[in-house]
DNA sequence: AATGTTTTTCCTGATT
DNA sequence: AAATCAGGAAAAACAT
């Protein structure tokens, strides 16, 4: 999986503050996402600033960058340990790394830390950041070596973004910030929700998959296909949707 | 490169 | 009337 790394996700000659780089499609866009921590447009972009200089966002952008590109199991980190600042960050130790995040902490604390000596270098050079992240692929906590995010219990779970649509849309309904009044609980219990702005909601999806021709009539024939897969149940409501058995991580209790 | 899965697109028809 | 729901079919995108 580490190949993804190499391929045209690290492309030449492109400048790491180009917002049009592949991997930036990972982010959110200020437009639809509502900049928490006060942000505004001048707000610079994470790569192009050094990680002791770091806003709160810059970190929560760096984490959503290492979770997707290193397929690291965003369930695994806590994110309120990481509510802090780049110079926070930076004075943290590994324990504490491994503290907030597991397995995947290692992981996290040799990418900071190989950023802060390299540069960006580090993520300009394939070869090289494939190389020196493999070491440490052994113990980790990628999704991809079959670890099961429970493996990593203990920790509160994240709104971090994930490329499935139920994900984004569960992870949409439990972070209030990115919200804004688009998915609504239904009855939490039992994993019912509403949606609220459907066109906004399609909006915000159409952002994340980089396509601005999504719309809700489309986003939901994908939701309807989860009912085969037990991700979602029907409820015959207009608007309203049940998680299945298959869909995890939306329970209050059980995190 | 081959295959399986998820998402997108489009569509026809029913329901609210 | 306008949105939404239902799925079939096929293409595209993504993952392995």
């Amino acid at each position: 999986m580490l190949d993804s790394v190499t391929h045209n996700t690290f492309l030449p000659n492109v400048s790491f503050c180009d917002p049009l780089m592949s991997w930036t499609d990972l982010f959110s866009n200020e437009e639809y996402y509502p900049a928490f921590e006060h942000q505004t447009a001048c707000d610079s972009y994470w790569p192009s600033v050094h990680p002791e200089y770091w806003t709160k966002r810059h970190v929560w952008e760096w984490l959503q960058f290492c979770c997707n590109q290193y397929k690291l199991d965003a369930n695994c980190i806590s994110f309120c340990h990481f509510n802090i600042s780049g110079l926070q960050l930076c004075s943290m130790t590994q324990e504490e790394f491994i503290e907030a995040a597991g397995v995947c902490g290692e992981y996290l604390y040799v990418i900071l830390q190989n950023m802060r000596s390299q540069g960006y270098s580090f993520f300009n050079d394939p070869e090289e950041t494939k190389a020196t992240i493999k070491d440490y692929a052994v113990s980790s906590c990628l999704k991809t070596s079959g670890i099961k995010s429970q493996d990593c219990h203990s920790h509160s779970r994240t709104s971090l973004q994930s490329s499935h649509l139920w994900e984004f849309v569960r992870d949409l309904l439990l972070s209030p910030e990115e919200n804004c009044g688009i998915l609504e609980w239904e009855d939490r219990e039992q994993g019912i929700f509403r949606v609220v702005k459907s066109e906004g909601l399609a909006k915000m999806w159409g952002q994340r998959k980089r396509n601005d021709r999504m719309t809700y009539e489309k986003l939901s024939r994908a939701l309807r296909y989860y009912y085969k897969t037990g991700i979602l149940e029907r409820v015959d409501r207009r608007l309203v949707y049940k998680f299945g058995k298959n869909a995890h991580g939306w329970q209050e209790d059980k995190l």
